[in-house]
DNA sequence: GATGAATGAGTCTTCATTCAT
DNA sequence: TATGAATGAAGACTCATTCAT
């Protein structure tokens, strides 16, 4: 059911998409699916909700723990961009729709990718503390969001950024950016 | 027109918000409103414009043509993420909404925003013809959209950076971690 | 509108009355009868409202103001059940629908239905302060009470009083009762 | 289940319970619930009936065989008047509910609730037979009716009776009402 | 030009009833 | 026999759009 919202509020959007559409791409009635919801914005929610714990389980799957300081951030940065491009549809359909959510279910959502942002914050921590990185905790923060931002970048700016890099060549670039910044030496 | 359809929109984003109150918060009566364009998408490709070419109009009062190389640079990502932090509400409405324009009028919008992305382009090519900045083609493109990106990050990440920045810092802190990057050596 | 309501609701409920048959039987559109009012219920209100008003308004032009003392309540009486019977549907349909409204217009509906009760009591009061009748005050408003409701029941029991008395028969028998009971001596 | 329903129906009205809350509130699954009734109008029909019959029963069980005219007569009503305040909300429902029985369903309750009348009317005519009244059949069959109503409206107009009067002030109240009449004298 | 009453297709949601297990 | 998941017709209500005045 969930996966028939994301396909088709990835297609028209969460407004434009009926609940009838929605219970006929699930393959249940209208009746059935209104005995697992409520509304209409509770598919929204459950929605944004799996979005993001796929997007976590994926992301802790591909973390490399072998490696470590500046190569753990690499890696960490390459497993996250590689995990959006993957559910690339679903991202995007939680970027452009949480704002319709509910106040309440909104604050959970951003409750939870508050947590996504502290992974990565993990990751530099560890590299300011082994010496890798002279950061303060605010840039270290900062950082972390960046990161993310541009994680989610290369859905919702999609049109410029995938139509000229590959996702790898993306992942390069924008690792150099951010570790080196643009000023070289 | 368009500043009542901003404000409304900024409240309850475009779906939720009826032409009649467009029509009611514009002064107009609703059969007035419809002298002026032919559909409810018409108001948001409208709204869109018309930020687009605030904030374009901000941006260039603000430039700093006395400023050379870096400086310029700095000066640029000030200008722009002070003009972004002015017009908060109308940037934070189009980011959120103009994906409910219309194909041709996303498109047309989408290279507005093009212009904007190169317009920070120029400035940083300029500092790689001086001399100030190494970095190939690739480099300078993606520079510059996270450039934007961050401005607007600004807004649609208001809940987390707006809590914890004033603007001057906020713009201190993404100028230092652009142009140095993370790595800090 | 309100003509077209009664119609429905006397045929059917006001359960089992759609706003759309409303509309219809109305002559408007679904769309323009929403435009008079907010919600199903505002309907069964109006109803309501209209119906008291209508059955004090013939009432009042009923009453005959030349008699006095006993006649005069003999003659409201008359009038009473005349009015009734006018209005039979109306009043059939206030009786049986308005427990469906909301607390609030119930509230309202049951204050102008005192008032009808109230318009009683003055007449059998001043028999009372003629001397003609004596009774306490209790008597009064209770006696009252059953003559609207007696009035009423014309309506609620027409399968049993209609199919048995014409209007003039039953009037003149519950006049009877009512004024000098079962124990006649 | 006709406990449940009588409950449900009391609060919220027949057409405003669902069959679910019916089943729920009888401790059996909605399936179940089908096994014993056809559609959700059974359920009516039963309670209908079922009140009707205990509103009988127990009015047998008050009627005091032990006097004879007119002080039989006074002790039907009160007994009547006292099974009705027992039986309140079911009298209720059953007034109020009663409308939405399919035609023969209707019909059915309609006989039963004649022979309530006919009851009344027995104790009447038995003191006309007596001597001690002096009544026409139709005044004898009118004054049945009137007595019932009285009864109901205990429960109808308990807004208005039930503030103003105890149960055993309104039974003498109308009791007095009844046989007497207004015109007392 | 300006108005706003009228329209009706379209939306979400409910709930009586069925039937496979 | 008892269950309760599944059904889908039907209902209240909304709102973009039109057009006579």
């Amino acid at each position: 059911m969930i996966k028939a919202a994301v396909t088709l509020f990835k297609q028209k959007g969460f407004h434009r998409t009926t609940t009838r559409e929605i219970a006929k791409e699930s393959g249940f009635s209208i009746g059935t699916l209104y005995e697992y919801i409520g509304s209409k914005e509770d598919i929204l929610y459950l929605v944004c909700d799996a979005i993001y714990d796929e997007v976590r389980e994926n992301l802790m799957q591909r973390l490399n723990h072998d490696v470590e300081g500046i190569e753990s951030l690499k890696s960490a940065i390459a497993a996250l961009f590689k995990v959006i491009d993957d559910l690339q549809d679903e991202v995007l359909v939680m970027y452009q729709e949480s704002k319709s959510l509910p106040k309440e279910a909104l604050t959970y959502v951003l409750q939870k990718e508050n947590g996504m942002v502290a992974m990565i914050e993990e990751v530099i921590k560890e590299c300011v503390v082994r010496g890798d990185l002279h950061l303060s905790e605010d840039e270290v923060k900062l950082g972390a969001n960046n990161i993310l931002v541009q994680a989610h970048m290369w859905t919702f700016r999609r049109w410029v950024v995938q139509n000229k890099y590959s996702l790898e060549e993306y992942t390069d670039l924008q690792t150099n950016l951010i570790l080196k910044g643009l000023l070289k030496n």
